[in-house]
DNA sequence: TTGAAAGCGATACCAC
DNA sequence: GTGGTATCGCTTTCAA
């Protein structure tokens, strides 16, 4: 049924001196047999040992001269090259990674929108963490698998990763249980310490979240709305947890408007009730991923005049927070960094076996600019 | 130097009756060996052969069962199955991969950005595009690798891919040839007829163009400057072509304003450049992918009023473009059918064979939206 | 210097 | 029904 490459006449290597000419008599297809013979073939993939019978050497030689391993005589590895190149050969990549005993793979997957899995390959965060993670693995010689988050587990247990990267866990996702229970060491933006193959890099929400508000405080700011989603998430709730424990330290005022629901709108619509009622703040703080212009276009749209009626600062990777009118002060937690130590993490258990569970911290990064100045600009320190 | 697991004591299984006991005495590193041990090493996996000793019965027995296939008794299977589980076996996918001759991996390169690699992520189009690709492999049981452009051929010589997509390839892409050569199925967004192995998605960017203008000839326009990169890129150069043409039958003016670089700045400045010179334009059509919301920007910093001074149409996939204040209409090119299509293509050669080098072509989307109607909104005809 | 043979781990024949 | 054996294509050890 899914019987793969089966040749006509094959011959093993040990009678291949005797019977066989230089090319086996007849190939039948590389890919699966086709019924009746109504397409064409692809032609069939030229082999290691099909080298070495054109060029009278044996598969030991010429992958010698290939991998530039052994010690072969000038000619002898220039002529198995030659050959090679000429028949056009290229190794079976599943070959040399089964005989490697690693695959060079690094899954990578995103739990936070499980429901929602168009939504956050929009969010500028996920974007610039998956492409980053694509370059770092590549630097460590290893390749990103898109492991998309709608489907089911099964269909992934036929991927030879070695590695996975779970964005954004589910708390004790079976996801994860699953990997580490195959041997797969997993990174999180999650602590899992203490679970053998767990790695885990972290954000310090906390801090970042009291620095924000310490900034707005200095610049004036005594009524904080701010809008967080209302998701399981560690960073929301960290967040949460830091602004109600500021507040009380500082007596300053700060209330929580919640987004249900992932994705730009009702995120949007979050901010503008945060800001349009008849209460109305003098800072603002959004969590929830959203377009800073979108959000100052709002502040706009109910008569603030930013940064002078409303302070406003976003938790946000979008570059286009330069560019908004004016421009929007934004914190990060600077996913490339986050990706870089994930994927670090993960090649040095690879590369130099196992070793303690650990984690990684990425510091936050708050880019102040004129939003949440109520001075005018020169006056802040930026940083 | 780079040698795989090695077992003290392996046992082939012609001699696993006679000497061994259920299990084999010892066990060396998985992973790589540390020098010295100085790390703890990852548990060895269980192998298909521990468990067929464990269960008393022989691999080809265990595996039938694992794999609902044979004919085997309840008992026997049941029995093999619960000690396969108990020992946590899980199947090596390097080794089926090898056995079943393909790996069910895509690879995914976007070649435009070449030399700026960060900027590509950024845009919703690739975003898109990226995001659905994985989703329609996966559906079709495939997985996507991610391969950063950045990286030298070599790199991704090593991946056991079953076949690639590369996105804007630039002309005659070595990529291209070099996958082609290898005998790997490449899927293109520009025509590659006639070469074997090589297929292509289509969008039609003349008519698009042409669509585009008639739109906003029809709302009145009678001077319109387009924004478009020189990039060598087919749909610009397409775009170009298609606007010179038309301006030419309609009598029509228009005006072209490149974009050199790449990234949102300096599209943002085209734009500025534009719209900013004393000759002002009455319409204005961005087909350099910016942020829409930020064009009306620029447009109202300019002393437009959109729609009434100035029709806007943006060629870009962002969302946002519906929140901005006008909404602002889009060309779409519908990167998610783009990926199913491509993906679909790929997948059908993959599983029945070689077929004829062929292509599909997906219809862009214009989106009406008030930015570009001097009508009354209720006038227009979405669609 | 070169090559035969033994694996890597799993699957599918084909006898028993 | 069950299990030995040959492969998948490549790398590496080890003997010649």
């Amino acid at each position: 049924m899914d019987e793969p490459q089966r040749r006509v006449g094959h011959q093993t290597e040990a009678r291949s001196g005797d019977a066989a000419g230089p090319r086996p008599p007849a190939y039948a297809a590389t890919r699966k047999h086709t019924p009746g013979g109504r397409a064409q073939q692809l032609a069939p993939r030229v082999r290691l040992i099909d080298v070495a019978r054109e060029a009278g050497l044996s598969k030991t030689t010429i992958s010698a001269a290939l991998n530039g391993t052994g010690r072969l005589s000038d000619e002898v590895r220039a002529h198995a090259r030659e050959t090679a190149w000429r028949m056009g050969y290229r190794p079976n990549a599943t070959a040399r990674l089964l005989r490697a005993g690693h695959s060079k793979l690094i899954g990578f997957a995103v739990r936070e929108y499980v429901e929602a899995p168009w939504v956050y390959m929009e969010l500028p965060y996920f974007t610039q963490l998956t492409n980053a993670s694509a370059r770092a693995a590549l630097e460590h010689g290893h390749a990103l698998v898109l492991l998309p988050n709608h489907a089911p587990r099964e269909e992934w247990a036929d991927l030879p990763l070695d590695a996975v990267c779970i964005v954004d866990p589910m708390p004790d996702d079976p996801l994860v249980e699953d990997f580490l229970a195959a041997g797969t060491p997993v990174v999180t933006d999650r602590r899992v310490e203490g679970r053998r193959g767990g790695y885990w890099v972290e954000t310090d929400y906390h801090a970042a979240t009291r620095g924000v508000l310490d900034h707005l405080a200095e610049q004036g700011a005594r009524d904080i709305a701010i809008v967080a989603p209302d998701s399981g998430a560690v960073y929301a709730r960290d967040a949460l947890l830091a602004q109600a424990q500021w507040s009380a330290e500082r007596g300053i005022r700060t209330r929580v408007e919640n987004v249900a629901t992932p994705g730009y709108t009702p995120a949007l619509a979050a901010v503008e009730r945060a800001i349009g009622g008849p209460d109305r703040p003098d800072a603002l703080f959004v969590v929830t991923e959203v377009s800073p212009p979108m959000v100052v276009a709002a502040a706009r749209r109910h008569g603030y005049t930013v940064p002078d009626d409303l302070l406003v600062v976003c938790a946000s990777e979008d570059a286009l927070a330069e560019h908004a009118e004016p421009p929007v002060t934004t914190l990060s937690t600077q996913p490339a960094r986050i990706a870089a130590a994930g994927i670090k993490l993960l090649v040095e258990v690879l590369d130099d076996g196992y070793t303690e569970s650990r984690g990684a911290e990425v510091p936050t990064r708050l880019v102040i600019r004129a939003s949440s100045l109520r001075t005018p600009l020169s006056a802040g320190r930026p940083g």
